[in-house]
DNA sequence: GGTAGACCTGGACGC
DNA sequence: GCGTCCAGGTCTACC
């Protein structure tokens, strides 16, 4: 029996603007249906998994409706709202975003602020490894396989739906078995090993998940953390700590650098082009990485139109390096 | 501390 | 349709 549960975000948030703002809504198991507005994905739940649909009720601020496929058990309802909460950023408040809108205006009118992330902090982490030198169908792919092959099955009228598989599931799955079905190539060991450290305790050795989600760590010992763990470099730790709510930091890539080159008018080699970025953005502070990600997401949208409009399953594809250079050529 | 090369997949391109 | 080239961040060895 089909059940739901009702949210009350803050007032400003807007469904389709804060999941359409950051491009792992388009990776699995995220679905966002564009006609009917609906994010959707398989949750695991302490009852299981189950395919959950979110959608806003009316305009911004008002209450999220989540549906869920199967009935909801007392455990679950919290474990489900606190995976929405998370995936949503609903601990962001109305005054959190209007204290980033005062260190930077050009997003006040949009309200843009909130990035979309994951339900656990773990699948955020295998996301950032698998963007890691790779193009972005390559990283698509890779998160769909990882779904399909270890990831919880739900029977839907539409056919099967895949969860993103645990930290627990991964751990026990040998690096060949992820090269060959999953195509994640030489990130195999890598990525057992993080499932590993993410599956144990704090207490055994494992990720202090607490500590890093925890405001009060000084963001220099979550960096620190992260650079130890396997797969992890300087691009994919700054990634993980704007994906932890820390924006002081900027993940810059090749991407970064295309941004300045062709938006920014920067010249020069992609050292320096980089030394740059980081001078460009220091005075957003604390915030500079959404000032820096929401430059980059509205040229996406310039040239591919508003992301909430995107169709998941042919949009990957204009996101590859060659296109991308097209678009602003 | 800085740098070169290997790692692996899949898209682009030339034939 | 096939072969080759190249993009992409991390890791290791080496200077």
């Amino acid at each position: 029996m089909p059940s739901t549960l009702t949210i009350t975000p803050p007032a400003d948030f807007a469904l389709g603007r804060d999941v359409c703002s950051y491009g792992y809504f388009l990776l699995a198991p995220n679905r966002w249906d564009v006609p009917r507005r609906t994010l959707s994905r398989v949750a695991d739940l302490p009852g299981g998994p189950t395919l959950i649909a979110v959608r806003q009720r009316a305009g911004a601020g008002s209450p999220l409706i989540v549906a869920s496929s199967r009935t909801l058990t007392a455990a679950d309802r919290p474990a489900l709202r606190a995976q929405v909460s998370r995936t949503l950023r609903l601990d962001e408040s109305a005054e959190t975003i209007a204290a980033f809108h005062a260190a930077d205006p050009r997003w006040r009118d949009s309200g843009r602020g909130r990035l979309f992330r994951s339900p656990a902090l773990f699948e955020d982490v295998l996301k950032t490894v698998t963007s890691c030198n790779v193009t972005w169908p390559g990283t698509v792919a890779m998160n769909r396989r990882l779904c399909e092959v270890l990831g919880a099955r739900v029977d839907t009228p539409r056919g099967p739906r895949f969860g993103f598989p645990s930290a627990a599931k991964v751990a026990r799955t040998r690096p060949q078995t992820l090269r060959a079905r999953c195509r994640v190539g030489y990130r195999d060991a890598r990525m057992v090993e993080l499932a590993r450290l993410f599956a144990k305790p704090p207490s055994r050795g494992g990720v202090d998940q607490a500590r890093l989600e925890d405001p009060a760590t000084p963001d220099d010992a979550v960096h620190a953390t992260l650079m130890d763990l396997p797969g992890v470099g300087p691009y994919a730790a700054a990634n993980i700590m704007q994906l932890l709510g820390r924006y002081a930091r900027l993940p810059l890539d090749t991407e970064s650098v295309r941004h300045g080159r062709m938006v920014l008018g920067m010249k020069g080699a992609s050292a320096d082009l980089m030394r740059r970025l980081h001078r460009h953005y220091e005075p957003f502070g604390t915030h500079a990485f959404r000032s820096y990600w929401f430059e980059i997401w509205q040229w996406y949208e310039s040239k591919k139109g508003p992301a909430e409009s995107w169709d998941q399953d042919t949009v990957s594809t204009a996101f590859t390096g060659a296109v991308l250079k097209k678009l602003g050529a």
